[in-house]
DNA sequence: AAATTCTCCTGAAGGC
DNA sequence: TGCCTTCAGGAGAATT
């Protein structure tokens, strides 16, 4: 499930292999994607990618005459290969660059490959999404009012890209551990202060995970290519019933939003 | 407007 | 061993 360190670290793994490199073909194998996949090889081919970047959970590709946006969704993930490498099953689509490739594979198909002629940040996806959770913009005192006449759960608010983008079910999770905040607490009834501390936790943890996938073996010549995140630093996230970290009360779990939610009754309130 | 529910899809895990 | 059921999960869409 790439979070956004994840999609991060992809980029920047990806990026050194296609920037400024020239699309000699690609093959759609199957365009059932969250949405249709666009015919590429007509689109792209003779095209050169001029800048790779991250916006939220998007890759853009950006050509002088469009970009491409990529989502991995639940189970996505991007590989440079030798163009001549076998595909295995979910290996969808193939950007083509002499010799190599790259590759997406996403077995679930919850991704995303879109293409828009237009500023890619005006496209419909983008348009409408809050502010990067590592930029200034976002802070305790922006997060307090947002949280404003809220009565939506604190993780739901966190977790709701047009509040901050980036911020999925793990690091959520472990941020309103960090900060104390019980994550069913109803965001208006949350203090600026402990606000405070929730937006910095979220930058803690994110910006934690992101140096940790930096310096983490990734090869994206080759297979690798594992989750950015470690569960031995995780404090509730995946640890239901088993002791907190920090009081060694059990960990509990319910239902916020649709998603399992991990907290320590004790230490979060 | 805000909040909630539904939906997509497959691999993994659990039950028997 | 193997078949069947259940469930997770990002985020858009539909619904209340």
């Amino acid at each position: 499930m790439p979070e956004l360190p994840e999609v991060e670290t992809t980029c920047r793994g990806i990026a050194p292999h296609i920037q400024g490199h020239r699309v000699s073909g690609a093959i759609v194998r199957d365009a059932r994607l969250r949405w249709p996949v666009p015919d590429l090889a007509t689109r792209l081919t003779g095209h050169i990618v001029r800048h790779v970047e991250r916006r939220a959970k998007y890759l853009l590709l950006r050509f002088d005459h469009g970009t491409l946006i990529i989502h991995l969704g639940m189970s996505g993930s991007l590989r440079i290969l030798p163009a001549a490498t076998p595909p295995r099953r979910h290996d969808h689509v193939d950007l083509l660059f002499g010799a190599r490739c790259l590759r997406l594979h996403d077995p679930r198909r919850f991704g995303a490959v879109l293409w828009t002629a237009d500023d890619p940040m005006r496209h419909p996806r983008l348009a409408e999404l809050g502010p990067e959770p590592l930029s200034e913009g976002f802070d305790g005192g922006y997060l307090h009012r947002c949280a404003a006449r809220r009565r939506a759960p604190i993780k739901s608010l966190i977790m709701d890209g047009h509040t901050v983008v980036g911020v999925g079910n793990i690091y959520a999770s472990e941020a309103l551990f960090l900060a104390g905040i019980h994550p069913a607490r109803a965001s208006q009834r949350i203090s600026a202060a402990r606000l405070d501390r929730l937006a910095a936790a979220v930058k803690q943890v994110l910006a934690h995970a992101i140096e940790r996938g930096g310096t983490t073996l990734r090869d994206f010549l080759n297979e690798s290519g594992e989750p950015g995140y470690f569960a031995q630093e995780l404090f509730v996230y995946g640890r239901a019933g088993e002791p907190c970290k920090v009081c060694g009360t059990p960990i509990a779990t319910r239902q916020i939003g649709q998603r399992a939610s991990a907290y320590c009754p004790h230490c979060q309130h």
